[in-house]
RNA sequence: CGGGGCAUAGCGCAGCCUGGUAGCGCAUCUGGUUUGGGACCAGAGGGUCGCAAGUUCAAAUCUUGCUGCCCCGACCA
């Protein structure tokens, strides 16, 4: 992509409205805009980041053997009230109706609605285990929506949804989605911690968020630093495995402020390893039991021929509010680095020469050489001064950038990892170290 | 929903107190000079001053009502 044909409105000033970093980067870096309290437009560059963030969600979700599936964002308000919780959930809900004055909500969340579709499709034990999942824009009409993207009234979500026939094997379902959201996480280059909490409106008696840890959070939460260190890449979903891993994190201390326990922090973890800091919640999974199969008559036959109601979970990540939460772990108020599994652009060309010069038609050069290889550049042919193309590009956050001056000679490119030192290295070298990078076949 | 604040050009703001036909910086457009960390010169475009009513010869400015947005609190992925 050229940056001149494309659309990237920046802002060299913060509005006033936006109070935390990432609000204020997102609106700036033109990833964002607000469209009402709570709601808001993604840009190109802000929807591609939410994009490639949704993809990563996805294969990980089909990694642990969910199915994808899409259910609407409106719901009819019947099935709300057999589980009961039409009443229940309050103003939160938005509640509309049709033309012929039927009851209708935009959903904020799925478990009657995937209920319904599992009673009516589903009979027997056989199909069991099953994870369902969904990746849909929701509406919760918030008190108070704040913070940008983080903590809106239209947000984008990942649920998942497990069916099993005992509980035996639905804390396995819970366990396999527990590791599957520390691997999603970890690919976003984020420290997410399991917490034990509260289950809230939705029920149940087993429940984690994943938190991640970042200075700007809203709630503080308390941890042993081993947890930092576990790396679940290798891990892959056998039983055996998931096990083993999720014995290793629930061996060390976690806790947001609501659920610390002053004295087990320092009895059991060592004064070195006590963690005090601020958090994000970005993911949360419950085991719910037969809450809604109960209340809505999903029956299957077991073995036995009998009919029972199926054993369910709900596992839901915050899409939508995770470039944000990037980067509030991730801006340090100068520069912005994505992660390379997120990034917008997978390299930006810097141009600094102008129409026709040698650092023009390099710069074009390597461009064409880069869209060739794969690997999504966007180039700045713009004539705005280099140091406003510098300031531009360490806001967007591109991790990668290739800077085309006339500084050097013609088999030299300068490349740089944002925040590091720059190299000089011939065209070759470039594109070779990007494709070893983002591990792109030669 | 309680408490506080704001609403004037795309963004940031001044003007309001003391009423007299709307201004600054950035951004945008044209021409020129620049070009390695937010350039310079010259010119230009862009605003029914959130909406409605009232007071007045005259309202961005005073009064009332409404709407939207932001902040603190309770609530939440």
């Amino acid at each position: 992509m050229k940056l001149s044909n494309y659309f990237l409105p920046i802002l060299k000033e913060n509005p006033s409205e936006a109070k935390i970093k990432s609000h204020q980067l997102m609106l700036r870096a033109g990833m964002i805009r607000q469209s009402a309290s709570g709601i808001y437009s993604w840009l190109p560059m802000g929807f591609k980041v939410l994009k490639n963030i949704e993809q990563i969600v996805r294969e990980e979700q089909n990694k642990a053997g969910a199915i994808e599936l899409l259910m609407p964002t409106i719901q009819s308000a019947d099935i709300w009230k057999e589980s009961g919780r039409y009443d229940d959930y309050g103003k939160e809900m938005l509640r509309i109706s049709d033309r012929h004055e039927r009851d209708l909500l935009y959903g904020p969340t799925n478990e009657e609605l995937i209920t319904q579709i599992f009673r009516d499709n589903i009979k027997s034990y056989k199909n069991l285990p099953l994870m369902l999942y969904h990746i849909q824009w929701k509406f919760r009409d918030e008190i108070r929506p704040r913070f940008g993207v983080m903590r809106c009234r239209e947000f984008l979500m990942k649920d998942t949804y497990s069916f099993d026939v005992d509980k035996a094997t639905a804390e396995f379902s819970y366990k396999k989605m527990f590791l599957s959201y520390l691997k999603t996480f970890q690919k976003f280059e984020l420290n997410a911690i399991p917490m034990k909490a509260e289950t809230g409106p939705i029920g149940g008696d087993l429940s984690h968020e994943f938190i991640i840890l970042a200075d700007t959070g809203e709630s503080e939460v308390f941890l042993d630093k081993n947890l930092l260190d576990i790396d679940v890449n290798e891990v892959d979903y056998s039983e055996k495995n998931i096990n083993e891993i999720i014995e290793r994190f629930s061996k060390f201390y976690s806790a947001t402020d609501e659920k610390h326990d002053v004295n087990e922090f320092e009895n059991n973890v060592s004064k070195e390893n006590q963690l005090r800091t601020k958090g994000i919640e970005i993911g949360h999974i419950f085991y719910f039991g037969d809450k809604y199969s109960k209340s809505m008559k999903a029956l299957v036959n077991n073995k036995e021929g009998k009919n029972i109601n199926p054993q369910m979970g709900s596992y839901g990540i915050g899409v939508s509010r995770l470039p944000a939460a990037i980067i509030e772990a991730k801006y340090n108020g100068t520069f912005m680095k994505w992660p390379k599994t997120v990034t917008p652009f997978k390299v930006a060309i810097i141009n600094l020469g102008k129409n026709g010069d040698e650092a023009d038609q390099k710069s074009n050069e390597i461009y064409q050489n880069l869209i060739n290889a794969n690997l999504d550049p966007i180039l700045d042919d713009t004539s705005e001064n280099p140091s406003s193309k510098f300031k531009n590009f360490d806001l967007i956050g591109i991790p990668y950038q290739i800077i085309i001056g006339s500084k050097l000679k013609k088999d030299e490119f300068e490349f740089k990892e944002i925040g590091e030192e720059k190299l000089i290295l011939s065209k070759e070298e470039v594109i070779n170290r990007l494709k070893e990078i983002y591990n792109i076949d030669k």
